[in-house]
DNA sequence: GAAGGCGGTCTTTTT
DNA sequence: GACCGCCTTC
């Protein structure tokens, strides 16, 4: 390892500075990692550092696997005992070892976010609340909230204090809480929050994991929210060998908690801390670097920096308009295809970035009809999907059947006559006696006013799940789930409830990949047990990757831009750039500010993905929620100076006809002759005459949509009038006059 | 208790 | 457009 040769002079000093408090403001593509694990790797080699004293908490287990290979490269096996991992997984294995201490059953499962809906379902219809009122999702939001700040449920309650709104939801924490916790489960938010009260409240524990984790690196410090800030302050307290990096202009997890303020404030926390800044990007273009930094330089609240490259200038950035999502989709996939039989690229050079997951759909369908490669990065969907809800359910039923949630979940599926009524006299019953909901089950006799029909159900139900427990004693656990499959004729189940052919294949899918997962779990562990395997699995989201057929690294990505965080590409498409979709509405609308600054954030990363060549695309119609939402370019098209852009429109003029579909074909001419591009800050040499508006500010006017309203303003946007009304019922929009086609009322 | 129909909501992003 | 929960009917 040659420090000085192989890296950079900044690079070298962050590697160097080894003692005290560090802050590692590293921008997009400056070789981030690479330092990182150099420093872990002259932590070991030149300081003398035991390697099972450093501790590295990422944010991603993508993040967390891509380091430990890096390191692994670099030193060998001796690599494996250094803690490597994400908060919540360092978490889990810490509160395994303590779980006792805080009254969990040592064995406690971890909730997911489907789990922590249906907890919370059941706390509703115990309390009484409604959730048309009290929506669950919000309260799950404020509840994960108060954890990130660290608020227990008592705490919430002297915080709620009077307020009416406020006490329900406190009132609703606590017996929330108390579900998770008779249920034997943490749930994302108690592994961090849990882990610092262990801490706090046995110093002695906090003392060993001082001792052990003497050298503490987090990476993606920007994302992290007050508990984590607060669990990396315990543990580094002694030694104060904190080593922190991360990008402001790449925090884009506010909405789960993360705070800003953690990397902005550093400084302030730490005065002593050593401020390394990491400006040379070593992955982009200079056109793509310097849109990045045009866009991203529009927010007020960043530390200001200057990413610079000694690459060359490269191709300019392309912007295509089209006029739906299909189009749109059609447009990426024709041109990655002509890239590729060009010779240019393989598939596996390309990646799509969108904003949400839905929009995956038309990319999919375009990519396939051309017989393109692909593979769609989805986030946790395989632990999340019903079938492989349903079955681990039963398999944990097998193993203990402690978890009443899980029992209720599966007790009627496939259906066998337990019906919401007798489940909840059960319940109440197991309340009542101090058992388990699977122990009532035994006693099914003893509780009353449950129908005979169904009384025989639960014995038989019950029956079946002793007897596989007995028989499954020395039986792997995929024979197991063999068997619960067999003895439920849940294949048969699954049959005759999909609703289509294609979903019925995906499901046994699914199934086969749950065995696989199942058998290499047991292959690879010493003492393999069935909680160990959800709490594992739980919290890794996407291993569906890991097979992908032939050749997996051939492909053309599908992802969000959040799931793209860390990655490069020689070739990068972000679509669905469009005032609405990216920056998203709820942004736009939100009284903070901050909100926008956050979808500018993630643009900026989506824009430093690309390596070599980036191309945007926007669609003027786009089916949202059912209906046809047409929108604008995205302002962050309009930041990005045109020096650094290719607007080839002639190309796509063509293109455009090209390929409408014979049935569309009528009602896109109809809607080619009608409307103006919307499209307005590239107005040089626009051959497009713009009409004024037939209304003024303050007429009223109606709008086909949204109904009538009040015209605020009217402003020059180029191309087109950009018109702002306050409508009657939907408050204000803004649009083009040429879209919107208000008539004067 | 189950099945089928209706109406409301959702789509931001994830450990 | 899809999914979910609620309601009605059998």
């Amino acid at each position: 390892m040659d420090i000085d040769r192989e890296l950079n002079k900044e690079q070298a000093m962050a590697v160097r500075c080894t003692n005290g408090p560090v802050l590692i403001l590293a921008g997009a593509g400056s070789g981030k990692t690479r330092t990182i694990v150099y420093r872990m790797a002259y932590l070991i080699g030149e300081m003398g550092v035991a390697p099972w004293n450093i501790l590295a908490l990422t944010f991603t287990n993508k993040a967390a696997n891509e380091m430990k290979e890096r390191i692994r490269d670099m030193i060998g096996e001796r690599a494996g005992t250094m803690r490597v991992g994400t908060f919540h997984s360092i978490c889990v294995r810490i509160l395994f070892t303590h779980a006792e201490k805080l009254g969990y059953p040592p064995k406690f499962e971890i909730a997911d976010t489907t789990d922590q809906k249906s907890i919370m379902k059941d706390v509703y219809k115990r309390l009484g609340v409604d959730p048309k009122r009290y929506p669950e999702k919000i309260t799950i939001n404020k509840i994960s909230g108060a954890k990130d700040e660290l608020m227990g449920p008592e705490e919430y309650a002297s915080f709620a204090g009077m307020d009416f709104a406020l006490k329900m939801i406190s009132n609703i924490y606590t017996e929330y809480q108390k579900t998770l916790f008779s249920n034997g489960m943490m749930d994302f938010d108690d592994l961090i929050m849990n882990t610092v009260r262990l801490f706090n409240e046995f110093p002695e524990v906090l003392e060993e994991y001082r001792e052990r984790f003497k050298y503490i690196m987090v990476d993606e410090y920007q994302d992290t929210n007050t508990s984590q800030f607060e669990l990396i302050k315990l543990l580094s307290a002694k030694y104060r060998n904190l080593c922190v990096v991360g990008d402001d202009d790449q925090s884009i997890y506010r909405f789960r908690g993360a705070n800003i303020y953690n990397i902005l404030n550093f400084e302030k926390y730490y005065p002593d801390a050593y401020v390394v800044r990491l400006e040379e990007n070593y992955r982009s273009t200079s056109n793509i670097l310097d849109a990045a930094n045009s866009v991203i330089k529009n927010n007020s609240e960043r530390k200001p920096k200057a990413l610079w490259t000694k690459e060359g200038e490269g191709e300019k950035i392309r912007y295509r308009q089209l006029d739906d999502a299909a189009l749109e989709a059609a447009f990426i996939a024709d041109d990655i295809r002509s890239r590729v039989s060009k010779g240019e690229r393989e598939y596996g050079d390309f990646a799509i970035l969108t904003r949400t997951n839905i929009q995956s759909k038309e990319l999919e369908d375009a990519l396939r009809i051309r017989s393109i490669d692909y593979d769609v990065v989805k986030g946790l969907k395989f632990w999340d999907t019903k079938v492989i809800k349903d079955l681990t359910a039963y398999l944990m039923t097998v193993d203990n059947g402690i978890n009443e949630m899980r029992v209720r979940r599966i007790i009627n599926i496939p259906k066998r006559g337990i019906g919401n009524a007798s489940i909840d006299k059960i319940s109440v019953f197991s309340r009542a006696n101090n058992i388990t909901f699977f122990e009532a089950l035994s006693r099914i006799d003893n509780i009353p006013s449950v129908p005979a029909k169904t009384k025989a159900a639960v014995r038989s139900f019950y029956e079946m799940i002793v007897r596989i427990r007995k028989e499954g004693r020395d039986m792997s656990f995929s024979a197991i789930l063999e068997r619960i499959i067999e003895e439920c004729s849940y294949l048969d189940y699954l049959l005759s409830e999909a609703e289509s052919s294609e979903k019925y294949r995906e499901q046994k899918e699914y199934i086969a990949k749950l065995k696989e997962t199942l058998d290499a779990y047991e292959d690879e562990t010493d003492e393999p047990d069935l909680t160990d395997f959800m709490r594992i699995n739980g919290l890794e989201g996407n291993n569906l990757d890991k097979e992908g057929g032939d050749d997996p690294k051939n492909k053309v990505l599908i992802m969000t831009m959040h799931n793209a965080k860390g990655l490069e590409f020689p070739e990068v498409y972000m679509a669905g750039m469009e005032e609405g979709l990216f920056p998203g509405y709820a942004s736009i609308n939100s009284d903070d500010p901050m909100a926008v600054e956050e979808e500018r954030r993630l643009c900026y990363v989506g824009i430093t993905r690309a390596k070599e060549r980036l191309t945007l695309t926007g669609a003027r119609r786009r089916m949202v929620n059912g209906e046809t939402r047409y929108s604008a370019a995205s302002r962050f098209i309009k930041e990005i100076p045109g020096k650094f852009l290719n607007l080839n429109q002639a190309v796509e003029k063509t293109e455009r006809r090209e390929r409408i579909a014979p049935s569309n074909r009528e009602a896109a001419h109809r809607y080619f002759e009608e409307k103006p591009p919307a499209f307005s800050t590239l107005k040089k040499g626009s051959d497009m005459e713009k009409k004024l508006p037939p209304y003024k500010e303050g007429d009223r006017v109606l709008h086909f949509k949204f109904g009538e309203g009040t015209v605020l303003s009217i402003a020059d946007g180029g191309r087109d009038y950009e018109v702002t009304v306050e409508f009657d019922n939907v408050g204000v929009r803004k649009m083009f006059a040429g879209f919107a086609k208000l008539k004067l009322l």
